[in-house]
DNA sequence: GTTAGTGCAAATCGTTTGCAATGTT
DNA sequence: AACATTGCAAACGATTTGCACTAAC
């Protein structure tokens, strides 16, 4: 794979924020920095760089897709009142996949736990706040 | 929540497919039966039914999302070549999620945990096999 | 010079929505 | 009668793709 200085701005994005920005917010980010930038090389630069084990894209039910820089195990919580993800350690049962028993007959590459709730600033929030 | 046959069909047709089936395939299977359903139907009421906690949507990253009729905890495995997605026991540290430590000042409702790799056909099947 | 990557625009896919007609209570 | 649900078709948002052009090796 050579070097393209977009790919490696864009793997930087994803890396630097820890949000786990969707393909559309690198795209936001980096339009200043590359204003002829376009949103097709994002997505294709994404996919290529999770293909190549480089970052994680994930999926939330309802919204588009978002990707992950940190590559050590880990898992996340949704926030079902902002949207925001938030990382959380991997329970310690959880820290070593290919030692989880599959299903017989079956092979584990990998896992991805992912929690739904309230982060630290929607948790004690009032529901009826106009804040969204 | 007024009754509707529709309605009735489509959670029936999700708890009867073990295959956790896509919304297109919930509606080309009651097509047959009912020949004037419409997806638009179909998708309406499977996010009812699920908002109403009588299933659950699944979003797998680069598919379409997939519901799932079996309301007791447990998780998934998505096969990287064929696609199907099979059950698979909750590990016991996660079978209750509320006892699961959540990030500070986070508060956790739900959780759904998500294996990749390879189901019992695919993982010892040859790879440059024409059948994908 | 060959190969892979880019920007752009159009196309595609999954999903949602407005509306007039119909079914449920 | 009031109200939710339906089918249809159009709209939408997210993502992918074809192509002529440019950058990397």
């Amino acid at each position: 794979m050579p070097y393209s200085k977009q790919r490696e701005a864009i793997l930087r994005a994803v890396q630097a924020k820890k949000s786990h920005p969707s393909a559309d917010e690198v795209y936001a980010r980096l339009k200043k920095e590359y204003p002829a930038l376009s949103l097709g090389t994002v997505y294709r630069n994404l996919n290529q760089l999770a293909q190549a084990g480089k970052l994680r894209r994930l999926a939330i039910p309802g919204n588009p897709d978002r990707y992950d820089g940190t590559l050590a195990p880990h898992c996340h919580l949704h926030c079902i009142r902002c949207g925001a993800l938030v990382d959380v350690a991997t329970p310690d049962c959880l820290r070593e996949p290919e030692k989880i028993e599959p299903p017989s007959g079956c092979t584990i590459e990998g896992a991805h736990l992912l929690f739904y709730g309230r982060c630290a600033q929607c948790a004690g929030a009032d529901d009826s706040s106009s804040e969204f």
